[in-house]
DNA sequence: TTTTCTGCAAATGCTTTGCATGGGA
DNA sequence: TCCCATGCAAAGCATTTGCAGAAAA
């Protein structure tokens, strides 16, 4: 995971270099992407920047993520359902690893595509059902709650 | 590819072992799926059904698509646009090489993913830009007519 | 002060649903 | 004949857009 703290910044200065502005709403949306592990959907980016400010509508999250995704500070990982989560602390392709049952979205740490599912599965816990560079699969958390 | 004719009598066999009715309607969209070779589009495929078969619903179409994801006899394979296009060739997970100028969808022949980026891009004459497990770029048709 | 951003509400656009009719088996 | 599938139109829903007022710079 790339450092907060620096992404945060890395994204600051993109945007006033763009002359763009820095508003309270786009700070609490740059600092939970910049800190995300979790891959936050749209709709949990929304009730997180409402815990801070509680007048923020959805449009101004949807715009501000499509801004960042212009100048490509956000990857967006989207879903056959429509679903998009994001992830602003590696905004570059990487593998993931989707639990399909509780969601979770985790970066595994393997760089080489070669024998990646087995060596995930055993790393992981996961049971690798699926992929796409993206690997699909069902975490050890919700192998144990079954 | 797989053989056309048998993808679709095993698409056929599966209707039937499931108890599901085949109408000229869900034949054409089969038979459409089980020769595609350029992963189509929803709407596509109606334009392609309503060739032969004018009064079909744009609904009927999503109601085969969604019964043959159900019994696993298509692959989705859906972008963060919303948009998703439809492989009943290879049901089953398999990389794409994907054109983001022309849309053009190619199954590489390779199987490992060692190096895959490197050799997609001179055998095919892509020029890699993104990946996924579908790998995104543009195809060398675009290339030439930029 | 100027220009951009926000937030509301309305508009989109694709997909799904409900239901009466039609057609497989 | 009995159900299931079709096709139309309406409903859904996540996302986008338009615009007047608010607030960065």
């Amino acid at each position: 995971m790339a450092d907060p703290q620096k992404r945060l910044e890395t994204m600051l200065a993109k945007l006033k270099e763009k002359e763009m502005r820095i508003t309270p709403q786009r700070l609490a949306v740059l600092k939970i992407l910049s800190e995300s592990c979790e891959h936050p959907s749209v709709e949990r980016i929304y009730e997180q920047v409402r815990g801070d400010f509680p007048t923020t509508s959805l449009a101004t999250i949807y715009k501000t993520i499509i801004l960042l995704k212009e100048i490509g500070e956000v990857l967006e990982i989207g879903f056959s359902d429509g679903s998009s989560r994001y992830d602003g602390n590696k905004p570059y392709p990487h593998p993931h690893l989707i639990c399909t049952i509780c969601k979770t979205i985790i970066d595994p740490d393997s760089d080489s595509l070669k024998d990646v599912t087995a060596e995930l599965s055993r790393e992981t816990g996961f049971r690798i059902t699926s992929h796409r560079l993206d690997f699909f699969g069902i975490c050890s958390g919700c192998q144990k709650n079954r």
